[in-house]
DNA sequence: AGCACGCCGACT
DNA sequence: GTCGGCGTGCTC
């Protein structure tokens, strides 16, 4: 027999192997195989009587690590899935699935192997020299202990493994593996706060579907109680002995959902994400697969957790853009856990108040399974937005007038502000006003951000930092920071309200883990009064006292040329607004913009997101963007922009003979061309419907493979693209 | 992606 | 005279 195996490398296809001797191989299984110079683990897809290479090709896998699949069937044809509708090797879409020990080699079940004195152990320890105290030390502790685990043996004395080990060679000791099975831990749930009406809506109708597929839409305004919902219907899925799939967009940015979760669910709560050791992400994993563990949560790549018993899945805040993986295999985790929890047969949550276009256009098809929670918890009054108009209000340092103003009101009310930017550093330019020079950096086309902080300039796209320049490097007249960054606002505003305790909170301000919690403790125990931050401080926090928000600049985006841009700038807006006055004191929201009359604000303004979001699909539907078309962009990029483009012309012209529906735009240019030494470029593929797509795809990207010019350029291929550069 | 093989420049 | 630059080719 032969396997058809799946080797993490970036080739389109899969490798025949002759079944190694042993158990006969199932799919799903691992082992290794000889590939070229190296011996790498492989993932068998297919065991099948005859291979189509020549026989002298074939070389041996090993017999399978596994003795029942480390991918079952479900996850595996989800993979497959994902390969094809990403047009991702499968090989490297198996690879981000398994945790990084597992595809070293390490065993598929956790073995918790012990030692124990064997038989002629209590004659021969006397022969041991007297000087070998620590495996004296051990021996006792072992025969004291009945059997140790090496983590045991690591606590008892340093170097524990090798000690272990010279045991054993002088056959004091040996290892065995205790038989067990693994008890799935049923979590003690306490029981939460009372729902109000709309909350106990949304669970009985999620609640109704348990045992088949839905994709539930939770629309619920910030301080609505989303998690609430969550946690009611996780608690029932444990009851049905059913396991909880929960991803979240950061880990670091949801302590508070963390928290919340285990107070109620205890140990049953289990987290991966990327911080986590390779031991502890396969430890999580090993329990997810056994079903030991009741409640997983997890970022972006937790989608591909295996489940014993999977009975719900929640996706929260689920249009955030960090569910896009942005290189390599470009997969939605979103879109994937809807296909996960289709082919499951089970519900899906998607938790949002600020719901991507998709998603709604996704719950206008299936109204019954729309939930929404219009009103704030304990009866907080949603805040009031209002528009500042920079044309008319002076300002200083980016901040105008009525907006200091309601900063002094507040801070004299002793009510907590918080001024949002999303721009970090001091100043996004430094500029030469004698001769207009400003500084570059030199591997991308863009602005050296000027830090204070350190007093450096730094490319916030490829890390490259010089000091601080004083003077221009043309005329030598002194440089100055032009424009606003967090950085600066602090200072500015520390200077205008001395006495108010000031918080800054953006990825410089914030470095060491912990450092969140410490902040975000300070502002609840209100020894601040005035916030300074960036999208940071948008995403999962509460600040029950803050009761105004500003936020310094709408404009950004106002005008792009990246169709999703309004609707990032509307979701941003209304999360920022959605911190302000959540207890019972009333918010205040003051945008501060350039276009007070155009038509994104007006329209938020008077009716909110949902008003917002209406328009826009309407636009879309108009335009035929996504919902209502599909996207698929190819990239390229080389040492200098020839490559690419030669590439993609090469591209577009092998695409001449696709489906009429359609269409090629570009090539072009990538708009910020050169990022970190690297020329881009990009072509983009739009088409009505996805099927006529995807099979224009796969005969276009094997063509693509055979080109010559392919070898001069790094390209990829993104589908459902979130960005359009 | 790795990892080899394979021909042309500055040096132990 | 070698070490090593990255072009080209292959991986069942």
């Amino acid at each position: 027999m032969f396997l058809r195996i799946a080797i993490d490398t970036p080739l389109r296809r899969l490798f025949d192997y002759r079944e190694g001797e042993g158990p006969p191989a199932e799919p799903g299984m691992r082992v290794w195989a000889p590939f070229g110079r190296r011996r790498l683990i492989g993932v068998v897809i297919e065991r099948v009587p005859e291979s189509s290479q020549p026989p002298e090709k074939l070389r041996s896998a090993s017999p399978p690590l596994d003795d029942t699949p480390a991918l079952d069937a479900e996850l595996l044809k989800l993979l497959r899935w994902a390969a094809d509708y990403y047009h991702h090797p499968l090989g490297e879409v198996i690879a981000s699935a398994l945790p990084t020990a597992l595809r070293m080699g390490a065993p598929l079940r956790a073995t918790d192997l012990r030692w124990r004195i064997t038989g002629r152990g209590p004659h021969a320890i006397d022969a041991l020299p007297t000087r070998a105290a620590r495996l004296r030390r051990l021996y006792a502790a072992i025969e004291a202990e009945g059997a140790i685990t090496v983590s045991r043996a690591n606590e008892l004395i340093d170097g524990a493994a090798a000690a272990l080990r010279a045991l054993a060679a002088r056959e004091l000791i040996e290892s065995f593996t205790p038989t067990q099975s693994v008890a799935p831990t049923t979590p003690a749930v306490t029981d939460g706060p009372p729902l109000n009406e709309a909350q106990r809506n949304a669970v009985a109708s999620i609640g109704a579907t348990f045992g088949s597929f839905a994709s539930h839409l939770l629309h619920g305004v910030t301080g609505s109680g989303k998690t609430e919902v969550y946690m009611q219907l996780i608690a029932q899925a444990l009851l049905r002995g059913e396991q909880a799939l929960v991803l979240v967009p950061e880990i670091a940015l949801t302590p508070q959902l963390l928290q919340r979760f285990t107070q109620r669910f205890g140990a049953g709560v289990t987290t991966v994400h990327s911080a986590m050791t390779d031991l502890e992400r396969l430890e999580a994993w090993r329990a997810a697969r056994e079903g030991a563990a009741p409640i997983v949560i997890g970022t972006r790549s937790a989608v591909f957790t295996p489940l014993a018993r999977p009975g719900l899945i929640i996706v929260d805040e689920e249009h955030d853009a960090s569910f896009k993986q942005q290189d390599g295999f470009r997969y939605s985790a979103r879109d994937l856990a809807i296909m996960r929890a289709q082919r499951l047969n089970i519900p899906i949550v998607l938790g949002s108040a600020t719901p991507a276009l998709e998603t709604l256009e996704r719950a206008q098809r299936h109204p019954q399974w729309l939930s929404q929670l219009r009103e704030r918890a304990g009866g907080a009054r949603s805040p009031a937005l209002t528009l500042v108009d920079l044309r008319v209000n002076s300002q200083t340092h980016g901040v105008s007038t009525p907006a200091l103003l309601a900063i002094e009101r507040r801070v004299q009310a002793g009510e907590q502000v918080m001024v949002f930017l999303n721009r970090r550093g001091y100043a996004p330019v430094l500029f030469c006003p004698k001769c207009g020079w400003s500084a570059h950096c030199t591997r991308c086309d863009a602005h050296l951000t000027a830090h204070a902080r350190g007093a450096k300039l730094q490319c916030h796209h490829c890390g490259a930092q010089t000091p601080w320049l004083d003077v221009c490097q043309d005329c030598h007249a002194p440089a100055k920071p032009v424009g606003q960054g967090t950085e600066r606002i602090e200072e500015f505003l520390a200077m205008q309200f001395p006495s108010a305790p000031l918080l800054r909170i953006d990825r410089d301000a914030i470095r060491r883990k912990g450092e969140l919690e410490d902040a975000l403790e300070r502002v609840r125990n209100d020894e601040v009064r005035i916030l300074v931050g960036t999208q940071m401080l948008t995403k999962g926090h509460d600040f029950p006292n803050v009761t105004l928000v500003v936020v310094l600049n709408a404009d950004q985006g106002l005008f792009s040329t990246d169709f999703r841009a309004p609707e990032r700038l509307a979701q941003t807006i209304v999360q920022v607004a959605g911190r302000a006055g959540r207890a019972e004191r009333p918010g205040e929201v003051l945008i501060q913009t350039e276009y007070p009359d155009h038509p994104l604000l007006q329209l938020l303004l008077a009716r909110g997101y949902e008003g917002f979001a209406a328009a826009a699909l309407a636009e879309r539907e108009q335009s035929a963007w996504p919902p209502y078309a599909r996207l698929a962009l190819l990239r390229a990029e080389g040492a200098t922009l020839d490559a690419p483009m030669r590439f993609l012309q090469r591209a577009y012209a092998l695409g001449e003979k696709r489906p009429q529906s359609l269409r090629l735009l570009g090539p072009a240019p990538a708009p910020m061309t050169r990022r970190a030494g690297r020329h881009r470029a990009q072509l983009l593929v739009h088409a009505p419907r996805p099927a006529p797509m995807h099979q224009f795809l796969s005969q276009w990207i094997a063509q693509l493979e055979a080109l010559p010019e392919t070898r001069r350029v790094r390209w990829s291929i993104d589908v459902d693209p979130l960005e359009l550069f």
